[in-house]
DNA sequence: AAGGTTCTCAACCGCGGAGAA
DNA sequence: GTTCTCCGCGGTTGAGAACCT
């Protein structure tokens, strides 16, 4: 059966998203929610196709998403689920909250390999990288290991500790310390050791509606590791900073109204900054009023 | 400073699975 | 059972950034 095209490609944009069309997306799927992707570009106004829409709003302007580079310990997460599951990227992603499965993908392949091979680990077979004569006979070894290993446990990769996997090797030590340190810089909830004890998968997490996103108020000490984010050569990361959801101060009175940044009607992000000193304020022109105000940190990323 | 090379990562492509008709 | 549509996944690409000579 002849596969027909996602969309029709005629006319459609293709290459880096702007700004205007991130705006557009964003208000779109803010005010309607995550609904048939197919549909999206053309209400929404977009000359993309529907595929493009969904990977955009998946991999960079999803609210939820963590951005810069991956922990010490995300890292070691990302080496021991590979062995477990291989390059099954979006299992590995829904066990590390706030990653995508491409983030990861990009990271195992431009930074993990490398420093795998450092090691002398092959990012394959996760085993000592050895002599020719050897490799032959553990490539069929490790096929017979698979097979089993990864039909029944995929979204729960066996962790249990009296068992130690039989991929990891040579920087099991070094995960061990990236947990116990993981455990320090991380809060309890987000331990994903704990997440996969008990069997979370942000696969279950329902999709968030509009009016159920939440964002964190403010704490200064995680702002760093995101502020770390890489440079995007789109030219809408300006506005991606936008949409990074900073670590706000919430007025008080903003936030006992139970409403929330995307309450407002983006479409209209031609919101006016007023500078006051330490903070800033955006004040929605319409209203005459702060409806958030942004410390001096926060404030980096716009 | 300039040119070349390497690295990074957002985005694209094509395929397979699931479900509806 | 077959066909079609949609979604999501994994591999790959290419533009821009960073680094090196």
């Amino acid at each position: 059966m002849g596969r027909q095209p996602c969309c029709d490609k005629i006319g459609l944009k293709k290459g880096p998203w702007t700004a205007e069309e991130d705006k557009k997306l964003i208000n779109f799927i803010l005010t309607n929610g995550q609904c048939c992707w197919r549909a999206v570009p053309k209400l929404a106004g977009l000359l993309r196709c529907g595929k493009s829409c969904r990977l955009r709003w998946t991999n960079y302007l999803r609210p939820d998403l963590k951005r810069g580079l991956l922990s010490e310990y995300e890292e070691q997460m990302v080496i021991e689920l590979h062995a477990q599951l291989g390059n099954r990227w979006s299992k590995i992603a829904s066990h590390l909250p706030g990653r995508t499965d491409n983030e990861i993908k990009n990271h195992w392949n431009t930074h993990i390999k490398k420093k795998l091979k450092k090691m002398g680990i092959d990012p394959i077979t996760h085993r000592p990288i050895s002599t020719a004569n050897d490799k032959s006979q553990q490539e069929q070894e490790q096929k017979q290991k698979q097979i089993p290993s990864l039909t029944d446990s995929d979204t729960t990769p066996d962790f249990d500790q009296n068992k130690e996997p039989e991929t990891s090797l040579e920087y099991s030590s070094s995960i061990t310390e990236a947990r116990e340190e993981g455990g320090k810089s991380m809060t309890s909830t987000c331990d994903p050791m704990e997440l996969m004890n008990n069997s979370f998968c942000t696969d279950e997490v329902p999709l968030m509606e509009p009016h159920e996103i939440l964002v964190a108020c403010a704490d200064s000490s995680l702002s760093s590791s995101s502020s770390s984010s890489s440079s995007s050569s789109s030219n809408s990361s300006n506005f991606l900073q936008d949409l990074q959801f900073p670590d706000f101060e919430w007025p008080c009175d903003y936030m006992s109204n139970s409403m929330g940044l995307w309450d407002y009607d983006l479409s209209r992000w031609d919101l006016l900054i007023n500078d006051n000193g330490d903070k800033k304020q955006i004040v929605d022109p319409s209203l005459h009023c702060p409806i958030m105000v942004l410390d001096q940190e926060s404030w980096a990323y716009i």
